[in-house]
This record gives C-alpha cells, structure tokens and sequence, in this order.
RNA sequence: CGCGGGGUGGAGCAAUUGGCAGCUCGUCGGGCUCAUAACCCGGAGGUUGUAGGUUCAAGUCCUGCCCCCGCAACCA
C-alpha cells in the first residue's frame, strides 16, 4: 500500500531582518506535525521558505547600502540557518526570487488577466509626489501627506485590479461549510468582518517602485507581493498555469495544512482561496491560524521590550529545552508567553524532575542489579496492567489530538506516561525486591516494563524533542522505533545491553541563571524592538513606518523647534478615538488645543493641572476632527509600559523656553 | 450601538452534544531512599466576573451590566 501524502506548510518569512523567537514557534510547531506525521505513516512533504520581495526590502537594501538581491540573500540565510538551530526537517527551503518561480507567477497573472478576472483599471486617490505614495482621504492629516506633510494632489494612476466579488459567494459558501479555518472562532471574523460586507476589488500591482516580479506583459508594474508570496505554495510544487503540473503536485496538492500566524489569516482564507478558484486549482484542506508567542511578563509588553532570538535562547538552554517549552506552553487559541522565569521553571520541573530522573534512576538500578543486561519479563503481575495499558493506549491518543493540531495536549500526554511510570517504581519498590534473591524475577519484569514505558515514551517523544527521544532511545539500547512497534507492548529486547546512559537534561540554578542572562542579554534590545512589527502583515503592502534610529541634527536643526512650559487646565476624552485625549494647555500668553495619545496610561482627572513642556510651533493638524496645536513631551519607559511627563517642576512661569 | 475573543481555587490552563468543577505549579502534612535534594501519597484552597432568566439539572443556554484582550481606527 502506497502511503498517503501529507502537505504541510508554514507562511514564508518576510526578509526584512532576522527572526526573533516568535516566528520560530511556527516553524517547531510545523516541525512537530511533520515529524509527527511522517512518523504515523504519511507521505509527508513540509515546505517552507522566504518571501524576499515589496518596498520595504527594496529600502532596507537602499540604507544598507547593497542591491535589494544582496540583501534579501544575507536575510534569508539568516532565516535558514534559524530554522535549521530550531531542528527544522523541511524537505524544501524555497525563495521567492528563484527564477523558477518568477516565470510561474507572471504566467498565473497573465492567467487571470486572460480569464478576465485582473484587470487594468485606475488607482486614484491623493498623491504626493515627493513621496511617491497615494493615501486616502482618511489618511491625510489636515488634507496634507501624513509623511512629509506637504501638499497633496488628486490623481489617477494606472494598475491591475483582482475582482474577487467574482468569487464571493462561492468562498462564502466554501468556509461556512467546512472546516478550512482553524481554530473555528477565527471564521465568523472572517466571514462578518470582511467577505460578508463584501470585498472590494485588490489592487494587485505597483508602480511605485520595481524590487518585485514585473507585469511581462506590461513591465513597469510590478506584482502585489502577496499575491507573488501565496503563489509558492504552488509554484514550487511544480504547478503550472497551462495544465503540465508535475507529478509532484498532482500527488500533494490541496495542501493538507497552511500553518500561519493570526494575522495573516486574512490574506490566506480570502485573497489565496479566491485565487485559485480563479485559476482552477482546488483550494487548501486546512488554514491553521497559530496564535502568538509573546515575550515578557504581562499582556501589555508584546512589542515592546525584549526580542528573544533563537540562537541565544538555544545557546542557552539547549535546542530540546526551548522546543519543549515552544510546543508545551502554548495554548491551543490563546496567546502564550516566554519568560526565562517559566522556561526554567518547565526544563526543571518537567524535563528534569519527570523524564530525566525517570531514565536515570532506571538505568541505573538496572546497571546495579543486572549488569546493565535488559531483564526478561517473566514474573508479570496484575499491578502492572495499569502502566501497560496506559502505554498502550497513548499513541493512538496523540495521533488524534495531533489531527487536530493539540500539540501541547499531546505532550501532555506522554507526560501523564511518565508520571505513571515514576508512581508504578513507587508501587513495585524495586529497591525492596532487590534484598530478596528470591523475587530477582520479579524485580527484571519491573525493570523491563519501565524501559519499555520509556521506549513508548522514546518513540513518540522523537517528533517534538528529537534530539532527546534519540537519546532515549539509545541509552535502551534498541532499534524498535517506529510508530507501529507501539501496537504490542514488548518491542524491547530482552538480554541486549544499554547504551551508555547520559543526563538527558541538566538542572538549571535559576536564581544564579538568571543574573547571568541579565547581565548577559539586558544592555542590548531595545535598538533591535523595532524588529519585532515588521512581520507584520500590514506593513507590507502600506508605506513603511521608519521606527529606525534617528539620524544626527545640528544645533541649527534643534533651534527650529520652539519648546515651552505650560499647564494643563482641562482635560476631555476625545470623542471619536479611544486612544486621545484632548487638552486645554496654558502657555502663559495663549491657550493651545493639544491632542495626545495617552488614554491607556492616565486617568483623566488627574491630569488638570500637570505641568507639561510642549512643543509650540508644531505644524497643528486634526486627529479624527480635533484641532491638535502643538505636542506635549513624555519620558517613556519600554520595559514597563508607562509614561512620565517631562516638566520644568511647580511654580514655574508658564510659556517659558525650554532649551 | 464597527467586528471578534475572554473573565474558572494564589499563578497558568481544562471541562465533546447542559449531567458529581478537573490538570500542572505553588502551599501544608506524610511516605520512600533506586534516582538529577529527585519520586510517591494525602490535605487545604472555587457560591466558575456580576444581576436575573430557562431547566429535574447551568462553568456550559438566554438577557442586562462590569472588566480585560485582539482586529479595525488611532497614537502631534
């Protein structure tokens, strides 16, 4: 019997910068299915890969000063490399420069084109010129460009359009019927929030700049990059737009599983479906939106703060540590958190107390009290039942939660073995056995049952800790590893010798551990923050927010801005934006209107009568319809979330220079 | 009234179709000595955010209210 084929996919990595510890929670988690499935007897091919194209490369290659080619080759080495320190077991590792796949997606637009479903029509909205970007007139701050804030002009500009309302209905119909978005409660988003309103035409080409996949037929424009990104799926698989798909695709395609970040559901459940029912292509069984790995302590610090990267988290702790911890913790629709605190919390908790002591202490009496030799089990009794068929049926167990992507439940599960294997030593006393020559029997069958426990273990351990369930399996010495050998409970071979036993994983000194790490990793970070937005999806397709380090200024440069004090004498909620504030701030000669973006960290009414320096003779501009005539400076503290207001202190004349 | 998710012992999470409120950690007490000061057993701790309603039966279904978090918006 031939075995079936599995597809799975993770999103492909923007190459905008190295990845942090977040995105590599998609690739384990990824790696975990895979190994898992290829284990249980699919035919598995995993791929994923970079996405390397859009604006924002072609500007970070700019102020490296390197060609958009040089740069996205450094970044998406990087990103292998973080993949393959993760324990990846991709079968393909693809790119979205690669030619092959170029050739492809321009053959699929012209498709489409063909098919009448992109057409060429007109952008229009308000350009500015200098900065080459069109925004709507929600954008526009005081009808000027929210960038530069010059003046902007009605104008029309020729691109590509994709007429999703073709296939509204038809998707519609598609993800009300089926299971094809998971976890389930990220449907009605979906389905309320943007097909059901109905789905406006995409623009599906640029012009504004040229580091993409050109239009061949009409080559100054260049293609959405998602609509080039969601296309590798495909392409390099071996489909092909004229009807000569390789045999590779005909065997995987529809992917079995797209494993992606919430946050870009939306371009994976609408946008990609839409497209291949454009092209004729039957759409993905699963989209499997994860949820997020956030650094720190609380909710608030997600983006802020610490960025974690792989490599210093695994130089740390060990690969197998910081899998565990990224397949364990993370709830099943639910953000999780990574702090050092809970990681070595877990690594001596679970990883120590209950596996590793578990392989040591079992060994080791087996060393003591047979030489080493594997006992037969000769003497069963009825106590045993209990820890076989617990082992028995574990497989199976995970294998359905697997289906379902319960991953951390999965562990869970081998974890409740071990624990009953730990208890079933407590019951049978071995120690006790041993003093009595007459029960040698009995003490081999104890011994036998928990290293087969510990192969079971070994075996469906090996797809999420590989390095450890290796481990195992070699201090028992044994080549039964497979799946199946898990259908009878006796695989291990009586009278072989164990390998040579060694400490699975080490106990960790928290305390001491984690002054090192914040001598270690505490002065750097915050330069790097910026990184961690970037992979937002969003950000791609606008104009790139510079959250970079600013540049140098002159004195001259400092002297434009006009800083003074002031007082704050009445404070009201903004009414249309949760966010603002609106205040009343004397500046001794006059009073200003000022609008600020404090709402979630101050109480309203205790901000009348806070001293506050300001910076007068700031362009004013309206924030959702509310006059905004200056700006009030702030201290900001990353780490914990809050704000301070800078001040020239009590009693001081109000509207004096600052400088 | 823009859309969606959520409030469960000190902490983090579970509870298929309504049917005795569970798990891990922590805490308190006990046991054991094979083992990486580990392992095993037991106890304490919850009127499941709140006010009503439906039902023989509600964490679960319905209604109002209070909080929190995403998306969107917005951050001078």
């Amino acid at each position: 019997m031939t075995k079936k084929p599995y597809y799975i996919t993770t999103a492909i990595a923007y190459t905008s910068g190295k990845p942090h510890i977040g995105n590599l929670y998609e690739i384990v988690l990824a790696d975990a299915l895979a190994r898992f499935m290829r284990s249980y007897g699919y035919d598995v091919y995993f791929q994923t890969g970079t996405d390397e194209h859009g604006q924002k490369i072609e500007l970070k290659a700019q102020e490296a000063g390197v060609t958009p080619q040089e740069f996205v080759d450094k970044v998406s080495a990087e990103i292998r490399r973080n993949w393959e320190i993760m324990g990846s077991s991709h079968d393909k590792f693809i790119r979205t420069t690669d030619p092959y796949h170029k050739a492809k997606v321009q053959k699929m637009f012209k498709k489409l084109y063909d098919k009448g479903d992109i057409y060429k029509g007109e952008y229009e909205g308000m350009y500015c010129t200098p900065c080459e970007s069109f925004f709507t007139e929600s954008q526009l701050v005081d009808g000027k460009c929210p960038d530069c804030g010059r003046e902007v002009k009605y104008a029309k500009e020729e691109a590509y359009f994709f007429k999703l309302s073709n296939y509204q209905k038809q998707l519609e119909e598609y993800i009300e019927t089926s299971d094809f978005i998971q976890p389930e409660s990220r449907k009605n988003e979906m389905l309320n929030n943007f097909i059901r309103p109905g789905l406006k035409d995409l623009c599906v080409s640029r012009t504004s700049f040229s580091w993409g996949i050109p239009v061949d037929f009409d080559p100054k424009h260049v293609i959405y990059v998602w609509i080039d990104a969601l296309s590798n799926y495909i392409t390099f698989l071996g489909y092909d737009p004229d009807g000569n798909h390789t045999e590779e695709f005909k065997k995987f395609w529809p992917a079995d599983i797209h494993l992606i970040g919430k946050d870009i559901l939306r371009f994976h459940t609408i946008y990609w479906p839409i497209m291949l029912m454009a092209l004729d292509v039957p759409l993905p069984k699963k989209v499997f939106g994860h949820p997020w790995l956030l650094v720190g302590e609380g909710k608030m610090s997600k983006s802020k703060g610490n960025v974690i990267y792989a490599d210093e988290l695994v130089e740390e702790f060990g690969l197998d540590a910081v899998r565990y911890y990224l397949l364990k913790e993370m709830p099943f629709a639910q953000d999780g958190s990574l702090t050092y605190e809970l990681l070595i919390e877990r690594i001596n908790g679970e990883l120590v107390n209950i596996l590793g002591n578990l392989v040591n202490r079992t060994a080791a009496m087996t060393n003591k009290y047979f030489g080493g030799i594997i006992p037969a089990p000769t003497a069963k009794e009825e106590i045993d039942d209990e820890l076989i068929s617990m082992a028995l049926k574990t497989p199976q167990d995970i294998a359905d939660k697997m289906h379902e992507m319960r991953v951390a439940d999965s562990m869970q599960a081998i974890f409740n073995l071990l624990r009953r294997a730990n208890k079933y030593i407590d019951e049978t006393t071995p120690w006790v056995l041993a003093k009595d020559e007459s029960k040698k029997e009995r003490l081999g069958t104890v011994l036998y049952n928990l290293m087969e426990t510990i192969r079971f273990a070994g075996v469906l351990l090996s797809s999420f800790l590989p390095t450890t369930g290796e481990k195992m399996l070699g201090i028992l010495n044994t080549d039964e590893r497979s799946f199946e050998s898990l259908s009878a409970f006796g695989g291990l071979k009586a009278g072989e010798s164990l390998g040579e036993v060694t400490m699975l994983f080490e106990r960790i000194d928290a305390e001491a551990r984690l002054g090192e790490i914040q001598k270690k990793l505490a002065p750097k970070n915050l330069l790097e923050q910026a990184e961690v937005k970037e992979e937002k999806a969003e950000e791609k397709k606008e104009e790139p927010k510079e959250e970079a380090k600013k540049e140098e200024i002159t004195i001259d440069d400092f002297g434009k801005l006009e800083l003074r004090t002031g007082k704050i004498i009445e404070a009201k909620k903004h009414p249309k934006a949760d966010k603002l504030y609106v205040f009343k701030v004397d500046l001794g000669t006059e009073t200003r209107q000022i609008v600020s973006g404090i709402a979630k960290y101050f109480e309203l009414e205790s901000l009348v009568g806070q001293n506050v320096v300001v910076v007068a003779n700031l362009k004013p501009a309206k924030l959702r319809g509310e006059i905004s005539e200056g700006m009030i400076l702030l201290a900001e503290d990353e780490e914990k979330d809050v704000l301070s207001f800078v001040t020239a202190g009590e009693g001081f004349k109000l509207g004096s220079i600052v400088k």
